[in-house]
DNA sequence: AATAGGAGGAAGTAAGGGTT
DNA sequence: AACCCTTACTTCCTCCTATT
C-alpha cells in the first residue's frame, strides 16, 4: 500500500479514515465542499500531523465540530467523532475557521472562531489552546523527569503474584520485586514503606524477575524452574515473551519517586483522572503508570532538601485537570489516558521555582537552564 | 448492565556492536 | 564509514473485564 499521499508520507500506525479523506482530495472538483464524520482522534495523536498539514495548507479549513467525548455518536463503537468541513481552494488570508465543541453539530455548546495561522500541525486541536501555554512557559515535566511508562510483563497474571502464591510455588525470594498493585486497588496517594522497602499497603503484590538463564534456573532453582515450565506452552508464546530472551526476563524499571495514573476518566470538576503518587518503598510499577525519575539536578536538590520530594507531589496533585487533560488523548465513553511524552509536556515552570529557592549558588541555577537548552 | 479501570498486541525507534 | 543485525525498550491502538 502507498504510504504518500499529497506529497506527505503517513506512519504505519494512521488510521484508514486518514488515507480515505487525503485520497478522496484527487476525486474532488476544485472548490467543491467536502464534509466528513470521522473520528476526531488525529487531532490528538502523532500519525493525525500530516492530514492537519493538508487541513492547513492545502484546502480552505471551514469548520470542525467535535462531539463531546462522553456523549457517544454511536451504540455500537467507542469512538470519538468530529465532523470536519472545508472547501477545495486555498485558504485566503486571515482565514478564520470554525470550531465547535459539544452538543450538535447546529447547536454545539462552545463555538469559538480561530485563525488559520495560529494553528499548527503539529499541536493537538483539542480545544484547551494549549498553544498559548506552549510558547510563554520554558520548562516542562520532562526537563526536570524521566518519564517511563510502567513494565509490560505479558502476562500480568503469571508474573505478578500474591504472597500465598509465591509461598505455594517455592519461589525464591530473591527474585521478587514489591510491585504496586493496580489504580483501582491503590486508594493512597502517598505509598510508605516498611524496613525491607516494601510498602505499607493491604494488597501485597511480588513482580517475578529473573534474568538467569534457562539452564541456571534448572540447576539451581529447581521449584522456580518448575514454575517456569507451567507457562511455557501459553505465556512464553505470547507477543512479548516470544520477544525477549530468557522469555521471562522483565524491563528494567526501578522503583520510581513519584507516578501517574496511565487512565482514568473525569470523576469531578475540580479533581481529574489523573492522580500522582509518592512512593517511599521500593516497589515498582506495571504499565498502568507512569513513572517520574528525577533527572541529575532535581536528584540533587533531593539529596540537600529531601523534603521538596513532598512540595513537587504537592504541586503535581494541584495541576488543574484542564492543563493535564489537555495533553492527553480522551477516547470514546470519556476515558483520558496520558502517554509518557505527553505528560513531559505539561509546563513545570512552577517546579522550577521551587528548585530555584533551593540552589545558593545562582550558577548552578543557570546550569539547570542551560542543561535543557542545549538538549536537541 | 453500566462504570471504571485494565491489558497487552504489534509496529516503531534508538543504541550498540560486529562485519564488510 | 556504511551497513546490518540484535536488543531493549517506546508508542499507539483497541478490545477486555472486575466491581458495583
Amino acid at each position: 500500500m502507498t504510504r504518500s499521499t499529497s506529497g506527505a508520507s503517513l506512519s504505519g500506525l494512521t488510521g484508514l479514515y486518514c488515507y480515505f479523506l487525503l485520497l478522496s482530495d484527487a476525486w474532488a472538483s476544485e472548490g467543491c465542499v467536502c464534509v466528513w464524520l470521522m473520528p476526531s482522534e488525529f487531532m490528538d495523536v502523532n500519525y493525525g500531523v500530516p492530514l492537519k498539514e493538508y487541513l492547513l495548507s492545502r484546502v480552505t479549513l471551514l469548520q470542525i465540530h467535535r462531539f463531546a467525548s462522553e456523549e457517544v455518536q454511536f451504540g455500537d463503537a467507542l469512538v470519538s467523532s468530529a465532523v470536519v468541513c472545508f472547501r477545495k481552494t486555498l485558504p485566503p488570508k486571515n482565514h478564520l475557521v470554525n470550531f465547535s465543541f459539544g452538543g450538535t453539530l447546529n447547536t454545539p455548546k462552545m463555538l469559538q472562531a480561530l485563525m488559520l495561522s495560529n494553528l499548527r500541525a503539529d499541536s493537538k486541536w483539542n480545544g484547551h489552546s494549549s498553544d498559548e501555554t506552549k510558547s510563554t512557559s520554558c520548562a516542562r515535566l520532562s526537563d526536570i523527569f524521566e518519564i517511563k511508562r510502567g513494565l509490560a510483563t505479558g502476562d500480568n497474571k503469571f508474573f505478578i503474584l500474591a504472597p500465598e502464591q509465591v509461598r505455594a510455588h517455592g519461589l525464591p525470594s530473591k527474585f521478587l520485586k514489591p510491585i504496586l498493585p493496580s489504580p483501582r486497588y491503590l486508594r493512597a496517594l502517598e505509598i510508605k514503606s516498611d524496613p525491607h522497602g516494601n510498602p505499607i499497603l493491604e494488597r501485597k503484590l511480588f513482580l517475578l524477575d529473573c534474568r538467569l538463564p534457562e539452564v541456571a534456573v534448572q540447576r539451581d532453582y529447581p521449584r522456580l524452574a518448575e514454575y517456569l515450565e507451567s507457562g511455557k506452552h501459553d505465556v512464553a508464546k505470547g507477543y512479548l515473551c516470544r520477544s525477549r530472551s530468557p522469555w521471562y526476563s522483565q524491563e528494567n524499571r526501578p522503583a520510581p519517586l513519584l507516578l501517574c495514573t496511565y487512565m482514568g476518566r473525569s470523576r469531578t470538576e475540580n479533581s481529574g483522572p489523573f492522580r500522582f503518587i509518592l512512593n517511599h518503598s521500593k516497589a515498582t510499577a506495571a504499565n498502568v503508570y507512569l513513572l517520574l525519575y528525577p533527572r541529575a539536578e532535581l536528584s540533587q536538590a533531593l539529596k540537600e532538601r529531601p523534603e521538596l520530594a513532598r512540595t513537587i507531589w504537592r504541586w503535581l496533585n494541584g495541576l488543574p485537570p484542564k492543563v493535564v487533560l489537555s495533553e492527553g488523548r480522551v477516547y470514546g465513553g470519556g476515558l483520558h489516558k496520558l502517554e509518557p511524552r505527553e505528560l513531559g509536556n505539561i509546563p513545570a515552570d512552577g517546579i522550577v521555582r521551587l528548585l530555584g529557592a533551593s540552589f545558593k549558588n545562582p550558577s548552578r541555577q543557570l546550569h539547570f537552564f542551560a542543561d535543557r537548552d542545549f538538549r536537541p
